[in-house]
DNA sequence: GCATTAATTCAAGATTTGTTGTAGTATTGA
DNA sequence: TCAATACTACAACAAATCTTGAATTAATGC
């Protein structure tokens, strides 16, 4: 990954709203959530979201693809987990695994999941 | 993890410079490096350089021990797992390992590592 | 064709951020 | 005590970012 990739990457996550839109998109990882949708369940105007959605393709962190008048995003996962791997490249000397634990992390990533997250339940 | 913890992260990543610093220090995990080395490693000024600093500690990025008129900086990889974290919650219903592949990566985190790195050799 | 809905683009103002030079604090060693 | 070193704090200007409202493009259904 490129410097400049990962500082747009980091830089459209550097915001309250589009850090919300990233999550709740990971929570619909498989189907996506549409633009409307997304405006509804952040309240946000549809002309900031626009702003805040395009911001966020453009760095890479979602995907977007047209249904009819609809556009439907989704996260780029793959791609946060070369955003990860950059982060903490030649760590322990090139070493990595050395001083790995994940064991109590709760992740979600590789490819697109095969099952789909349907149960929404943000607080 | 809060929002506001992760956005100050974020935030203090998204900046060519401090993810230099960062990286830098992520290849020199066990022993950190003070100050004056990063500035000379990275060619920056102390000022620019202290600011930055301040900065990405503040963000919980860093750690700081004073050592004589010595200021030994190390990065903060449990915070930063906490941050992947954070980002990558509820992904596949709270399924999260259901489609985890982390195996192509290079990474090290959970505590400090034991083996320390010392061979430094970024082009 | 025409009205409606979905989403984006554009311009403008307020806020925030980054860099630099100067000054200041604190530790070291003679 | 004095000078040198390591690093930090402050002020100020230039540059980038966020939000909002009005206008625009595109697809749908009658």
């Amino acid at each position: 990954m490129q410097q400049t990739t990962a500082i747009h990457m980091l830089e459209s996550l550097a915001s309250g709203i589009r850090l919300d839109i990233y999550r709740l998109l990971v929570k619909h990882i498989s189907a996506g959530l549409v633009a409307g949708d997304i405006a509804q369940q952040l309240e946000l105007p549809a002309t900031n979201l626009s702003f805040h959605l395009k911001n966020m393709t453009q760095a890479g962190l979602l995907s977007v693809t047209q249904q009819g008048r609809y556009q439907r995003y989704r996260a780029n996962l793959p791609q946060m987990l070369a955003l990860i791997g950059y982060l903490t490249e030649e760590c322990c000397g090139g070493e990595a695994s050395a001083c790995l634990d994940f064991s109590s992390l709760m992740y979600c990533a590789g490819q697109q999941c095969d099952t789909p997250a349907q149960t929404i339940s943000e607080t």
